[in-house]
DNA sequence: CGTTCTATTGAGGGAAGTCAACAGTGGTGG
DNA sequence: CCACCACTGTTGACTTCCCTCAATAGAACG
């Protein structure tokens, strides 16, 4: 069990050196984190609305949806989350969570203890601001699900979400952003938009039918880049992608136990 | 100027006192921050889309909204922000940002520079954590709003909108849920709901005509709590203001120069 | 090789949008 | 102190995008 395990905290520190800066010590660090591999079903949820947590959840392989729901049952997708993504990393520094996580096709996940995080963060303070960022940038990216279901049309709705999916696949070295996994059903995909499946269904006909993007199969193939980027009204600004380093870091805490 | 500051950092400490746990000498680090008055108009922007910022701004008086924009102008509010409240804490982790600010009425903002904010994160890392903490709440806000636009009827929306405001207005100590100052548009309300102007008019009309609560001059007064708590779906665990210490801050750094 | 989930299509309805006019409201200056 | 102007709120008529309901076809899985 351990391979598969180091490959996880592998892609997960890919993740990280995204958006920030990570020495090597750090990185063994996270590479040296213990963790429980998890088998999740299809439209299982393994986290769920107002529980108590005491560890975070890697995403190894599928895929993964936080999602809140109306008291008539209706759901609405917030994030996607490809792996080497961490859903509710959030959860070390506030554990009881208002939203659940759901596994949209069978998802392979690692549950890391939230004290063993916490024991990392408070070690290596630039572990603690990586995290705090991809915290930052999960926001960002919910923001902007709110701009997408708030004020687009549902077309531009679908061609955001796949040309976000697009560009967070090709960084996270999961193919590139002219065909990549997207293993999700309409019904689904409906709950990521706001939409209903029957219209995702006859919007996504017409998406197919203007050769832009055919999502089929588990697999979206963009075949008009430019323009499924104009009909979103795309710009990836908001998945925070440049890496940057505060300087925090260097004026706080250097290590204070063995990398 | 130096009165309204420190009340202005006081309502700000008490804020991330609502979630965190936050030490006397952290306190009074917080109360030593410098900062400098801005004054903001009526539907002004003074953080701007993809601008790079060396600041962040703490909410004085007035209300501000963090909204994106699509390519035909059309704006989503996707988060309200009162006095003590910092909309753009992130931008110490992400200086570059990708939604703008606006000031929904006359707003008096105090800006505080990201090196002093990273210093006494770095110095204090009780605060560091109520900072991340204080980012998290607010992207579980976004995550919520998200939820709202995309699968709530228009008086569900706006029910859920008031209700929100009314718990953290109640909370930061700014009158109560029955009465609260909400001093924006039908217009921003639009915004802020993924509606029109025209249908905000109306679904008023009908909130106000079944005395469940009225939105006028600046104020929204809440005649029936349960019924608005009911139409709303409204469950305020979103919120996060359940304060937590992870006890990340006793495993790491203590002060290292005196608070 | 049938059962179950997922995708597809049609018909009709409804919630919210668009366009347009007018009425309050508040600030400003003559 | 009133007149003016810009902004905000209100209402009506009409339109449209998306939803609902329902039936069927196709795909996946054991």
């Amino acid at each position: 069990m351990f391979p598969p395990q180091v490959s996880a905290l592998e892609s997960f520190t890919n993740r990280l050196k995204l958006r920030s800066v990570i020495t090597a010590s750090e990185e063994s660090a996270l590479h040296g984190l213990p963790g429980r591999i998890i088998q999740v079903g299809a439209h299982q949820d393994f986290v769920h609305l107002g529980q108590n947590v005491d560890h975070a959840c890697l995403v190894v392989a599928g895929l993964v949806g936080r999602f809140g729901q109306s008291r008539d049952g209706s759901r609405q997708i917030t994030c996607l989350y490809i792996p080497g993504d961490m859903p509710d990393l959030h959860s070390i520094v506030s554990p009881t969570i208002s939203w659940g996580l759901t596994a949209l096709t069978p998802t392979t996940i690692m549950r890391l203890a939230h004290t063993d995080l916490r024991e990392i963060a408070a070690c290596h303070f630039g572990i603690a601001e990586a995290f705090w960022r991809d915290c930052v940038a999960d926001g960002s990216i919910f923001s902007e699900w709110t701009v997408n279901v708030g004020r687009r049309a549902a077309s531009a709705r679908l061609a955001h979400l796949f040309c976000e999916m697009a560009i967070r696949c090709e960084r996270a070295g999961q193919g590139n952003r002219h065909s990549f996994a997207l293993p999700i059903t309409q019904n689904d995909l409906a709950d990521a938009t706001g939409l209903t499946n029957v219209h995702v269904n006859r919007t996504l006909r017409e998406l197919r039918s203007r050769t832009i993007v055919t999502a089929r199969s588990k697999m979206v193939t963009i075949h008009d880049w430019p323009q499924l980027v104009s009909i979103a009204d795309f710009d990836q600004a908001f998945l925070l992608l440049n890496r940057t380093n505060s300087g925090m870091s260097a004026a706080a805490s250097r290590p204070r136990r063995g990398g």
